[in-house]
DNA sequence: TTTGATGCAAAGACTTTGCATGCTT
DNA sequence: AAGCATGCAAAGTCTTTGCATCAAA
């Protein structure tokens, strides 16, 4: 685990104890974590912390760029600190696996050139997460 | 619009006015509504309908195959009755954009062929969105 | 010392559920 | 006539907020 205090500062995040704590909770771990179960994750080393600190953390964390927020269709949001460029596959049933960032890479250098640009023109300055669905059911909408 | 009784039917859903007003409303939009923007939209057709038959009208609808919830990673979720083979990109800030269905496959089939495989072999008979971030901030995890 | 983080509890947003009633089949 | 959908309100889940206190810079 590199210097984490160190981490904070450079992104300009106070070093509090509750924040160190949850974020080598969320860096230890491939798991995709809720808000929830980090809280119990920091118990440990941190009893006492509150459900509400582990949100606020998790916020100050994706705004300063060190963790992410994953899209999902339903429950509770799921949070990873792992900043390689990789995708995730979140399934119906709310599991998300990592894509290798190979993979992932390699899939966003297919979109064809003028996709971005064409998006960029619509979103300013937002970010955002492109949202394909595998196995597609293909039921021709009006038949009769 | 094409013949909603007999599409229900097809599909085993009981064809009530609400239903009805619910599919309509969203057949007829391409703007992602929210369960509540459907409330609303629905108001003029079917005055006294409850958000909770909004709510449940969709997930049978979803159910059913006749309409998808999105992915989103805040605020309440958004759904399309479009059922072309087709991507969203999903912005930070909620707005939602289809991706035309030549593109969406594209992306879909440059996958490598073995990625598929891998992943049905964790998921089951579950289906689920690959989530692609585009403008990786790529910032390293561990500098000093 | 100043500023921002924490803890708690309360409120808030979104969604689901239980039950009596009504409508579809 | 039987069974599922509806409406309502209540409860549930997940998340944010206000405020007094406390710790980091």
């Amino acid at each position: 685990m590199p210097n984490v205090r160190a981490l904070f500062c450079r992104h300009n995040l106070r070093c509090t104890r509750q924040r160190v704590g949850v974020y080598r909770a969320l860096a230890s771990t491939k798991s995709h974590p809720t808000a929830e179960t980090l809280h119990r994750m920091v118990q440990g080393a941190e009893p006492g912390m509150s459900l509400a600190t582990v949100y606020n953390t998790l916020e100050a964390l994706c705004q300063a760029g060190l963790a992410r927020k994953i899209a999902n269709v339903d429950g509770a949001a799921r949070f990873d600190a792992d900043l390689s460029d990789h995708a995730h596959f979140v399934t119906d049933d709310g599991r998300v696996f990592d894509v290798p960032p190979d993979l992932s890479r390699s899939i966003r250098e297919s979109l064809p050139p003028d996709f971005r640009g064409r998006l960029e023109r619509s979103l300013g300055s937002a970010q955002g997460v492109l949202n394909i669905p595998l196995r597609p059911e293909a039921e021709p909408a009006g038949g009769r």
